[in-house]
DNA sequence: CCTATATTTAACCATATGGTTAAATATCAA
DNA sequence: TTGATATTTAACCATATGGTTAAATATAGG
């Protein structure tokens, strides 16, 4: 019964599953930022920013170095590049299905359906 | 203090944060399936994969048709994309740190800690 | 109508998550 | 040393998550 949310892609994606964190990785896509930095357009306390940069550094997404007190945050890209690797291996697949959709729309439902010629669908928008 | 995870983009991360989830959108690739067909590699219960692909289907990553009492499961292209997309766009940022690591890695330690010339750190297998 | 099959719902449980406040730790600077 | 600043740790809380088993629902087929 016990869970254990182990594998690294799997803690990468959860990292990924917390707006604030995002937002926290979009802000250091732009340069390195202290603790502080980064917390403060948050309403939220400092302790949950910290846990947050936890979570990040735990998947691998941020690393910081100690420079006297402040911690310096920046990204790590190499769990981001696996997240991007696992979805672009499904690419071709929903990518297909997207297509499927764009032709459906554009010529209206399904070719099969279409053998009954008059058909009083309503016509679809020629956009 | 109550959580309220509703963006779409964090449900969808969410999701794929699970093996099993991930491993029943691969299987989905390879074309649609039944829940029973979905749930039968995994030593879990019937409901819990039954949770999971609601999971899925509230991330907007799954849909499905009833036939008869059977519910055909398919992808659904466009929270995949949502997902691909705003890791695209930091694509560039973590990608021009990997350039940085991949030079750091091929002309050893810093151009700065390279003026003392004759090093004793091991050489880097020349890939 | 009866029964088997496909799937969901309900109730429950343990652990995880995201937040809080208060206290601890470490460093800077006077 | 003393105090301010930067950050984490600890203890706590409510809700979410991922699983279970047992029961409910819906459809298929003799």
């Amino acid at each position: 019964m016990v869970k254990y949310q182990n594998d690294p892609l799997s803690t990468t994606f959860q990292a990924l599953a917390d707006p604030t964190r995002r937002a926290i990785l979009a802000r250091l896509a732009l340069g390195e930022a202290s603790v502080g930095e980064l917390a403060e357009p948050y309403a939220m306390s400092l302790p949950a920013v910290s846990k947050h940069l936890k979570v990040l550094e735990g998947a691998g997404l941020l690393a910081r170095e100690r420079d006297g007190r402040v911690h310096r945050c920046h990204l790590e890209p190499q769990a981001m590049r696996a997240a991007a690797d696992w979805i672009a291996e499904y690419r071709r697949f929903w990518e297909a299905q997207l297509d499927q959709l764009a032709r459906y729309l554009e010529r209206g439902p399904a070719p099969l359906s279409r053998i009954k010629e008059n058909s009083d669908e309503p016509g679809e928008p020629e956009t």
